[in-house]
DNA sequence: CACTAAATGCTAAAATTTTAGCATATTGTG
DNA sequence: CACAATATGCTAAAATTTTAGCATTTAGTG
């Protein structure tokens, strides 16, 4: 265990685990199959065993194979995600978080959607007063 | 050039290329300064010139020092990647990210914050309706 | 001016990552 | 049951990344 404490992932790693935080649960050859630009089957297999090694992916028997999962739950890594990115390029802004994903989902974006997100934000109010 | 057209970037590239974003531009003793388990000054230096070869960063002199920014522009930036956690990790769910950017920032919004989320979401309803 | 601090240019080696191949096991199928 | 398809175990080499050192330059300071 020659490893920094915080993990950081090399780039295939990291392109692993974008795959199966993806798809949840992944056999080899369906990472295989999420990569846009794949190497080997072996090469696929040797980099998930480096993952569960480093303790960010587990793996179960499914049939014969293996199927692998993230270590941390979807909330978690979900959290973890967007607490990066507001730092790293919001400058923690959450009111530019929200004005940029709106201009990314433009147009994909229904009445209901946005009427539920206007109630997600209202109920948060009355939450955020109850401190 | 014997590099994938999908530039995914090592993992001090990764890092580094954070820090600068974060910081807007910055000098390689600032950027040396932003990480947290920082190698030596010259290793810095050199990844800061791999980022320039490969076309992520730009430079320019600042005094007698180089300082160095994105390539992308912030707004580009953030679109990307919002479009990259989007997909990775919320399944394309516009309401998942809304929720989880709450609970994130959960104790840290005001009410005059949350008034203006409500109303950017009113003003994009405003905006889809044009299409 | 002599000296120190803080940069850059350039080079090279250490370490890690990335890759693939071969042998072997297991399951389904004609 | 023989065969093809699909898996795993294990090993090793190629490629890239990561690191640091030395020489040199530039600007500030007593």
């Amino acid at each position: 265990m020659s490893r920094r404490t915080i993990e950081h992932l090399s780039r295939r790693e990291r392109q692993i685990m974008d795959i199966v935080y993806r798809l949840g649960t992944a056999l080899v050859s369906e990472v295989l199959k999420a990569i846009p630009d794949p190497p080997s089957y072996s090469t696929v297999r040797a980099l998930l065993g480096v993952l569960v090694e480093k303790g960010h992916l587990n793996y179960v028997r499914r049939g014969r194979a293996y199927s692998y999962m993230p270590i941390l739950s979807p909330a978690k890594a979900r959290q973890s995600a967007l607490k990066h990115a507001l730092r790293t390029f919001f400058n923690g802004s959450v009111e530019g978080v929200v004005v940029t994903l709106l201009d990314v989902a433009a147009g994909r974006l229904t009445d209901d959607e946005l009427d539920r997100l206007e109630r997600i934000i209202r109920e948060k109010r009355g939450e955020e007063r109850k401190r």
